[in-house]
DNA sequence: CATTTTGTTCATTTTTTCTTGAACAAAATG
DNA sequence: CATTTTGTTCAAGAAAAAATGAACAAAATG
């Protein structure tokens, strides 16, 4: 048996790990994330050791890079974070797997910086209304009115979520 | 002045109208959807009238084909309907304006299909579990429990969404 | 310090997604 | 019915997004 073997039984997925890869990589899709950072959480999600960088290039057979702006992502979200392991020089990476967690660093992370952009663009538009004389301009001031109403509600609705998981 | 300012001038978007519009674009962009039905939504949300494929066609200066699809998108999500104009050969469409219908529509449309896909992949690997002998084998079936524990609670929560909203 | 290890960045390439427009079908008109 | 109007579909092209990998920086090692 040529040296090498062991090493790439090690790497390949098996059956659950591949499993369970998709259905994030998929879950991920819905969030609108790039496919690697689902392959990178779920991986680190059904792996019971702390995984290493090259231990994700190698076991999902992506490039550095990808891995490297993937974890960076999920670091940001709050859904990976790394353990220190005694003599080990390389990060190591865990899945965070708390729902509530992950809700909470989605939510902040990617739907309030859009709810905030969101209000400024109201603003502008309600300064827009104002000097709006034109045909239909009632129409037009009761349909912004009505975009007011739904981004508050909408930060009603993320308050609410959090709390359903709370 | 040459024939067909007048008609120009009533093409061109006003500053109110690109506002909202950019407002639905990056608004359904953040739910996964196409830059041409938040064009269109935006449009029809606006205006005053009920508009034809050809004046939205005309207006967002997008392609009839663009067109089509985004309305047919946008039907399927209970986002336009129909408004018959008597005297009027063309379908014309309008915005449902309405938020809760707006919501029901896409998690019926857009969120329960995935969790439905899930649930059939959950149940995959449950299967894939019983025959887990292998290290770490324990661990795993932990976590698949935990997806399930998961899958539960998203369906609830799109329930209270619903509830938020009624 | 020189060297090795580790991780990040970013220009380029690849892949995926979206849009276009022409061909087609369906329905209304005269 | 032949003609015109209206709307849809889908192959091809355009645009956008993601992955790659090589160059670089930062840190540990001996």
């Amino acid at each position: 048996m040529p040296a090498g073997t062991a090493e790439e039984n090690s790497l390949a997925l098996n059956d659950i790990e591949i499993s369970v890869i998709d259905l994030f990589v998929r879950g991920v899709q819905v969030l609108g994330l790039q496919k690697s950072v689902g392959q990178i959480y779920g991986l680190l999600f059904i792996s019971p050791e702390p995984l290493s960088l090259d231990d994700i290039v190698d076991r999902l057979g992506i490039s550095k890079g990808s891995a490297s702006q993937g974890l960076k992502i999920l670091k940001g979200l709050g859904a990976v974070t790394t353990k220190y392991l005694p003599g080990e020089r390389r990060d190591h990476y865990v899945a965070q797997a708390e729902l509530k967690v992950l809700v909470s660093g989605f939510v902040s992370g990617e739907l309030m910086p859009h709810l905030e952009s969101g209000q400024d663009r109201l603003a502008v538009l309600l300064e827009e209304c104002k000097s709006d004389e034109s045909e239909g301009a009632k129409f037009r001031k009761e349909r912004v009115e009505r975009l007011r109403r739904w981004h508050g509600r909408s930060s009603k609705l993320l308050k609410t979520i959090d709390r359903f998981l709370g």
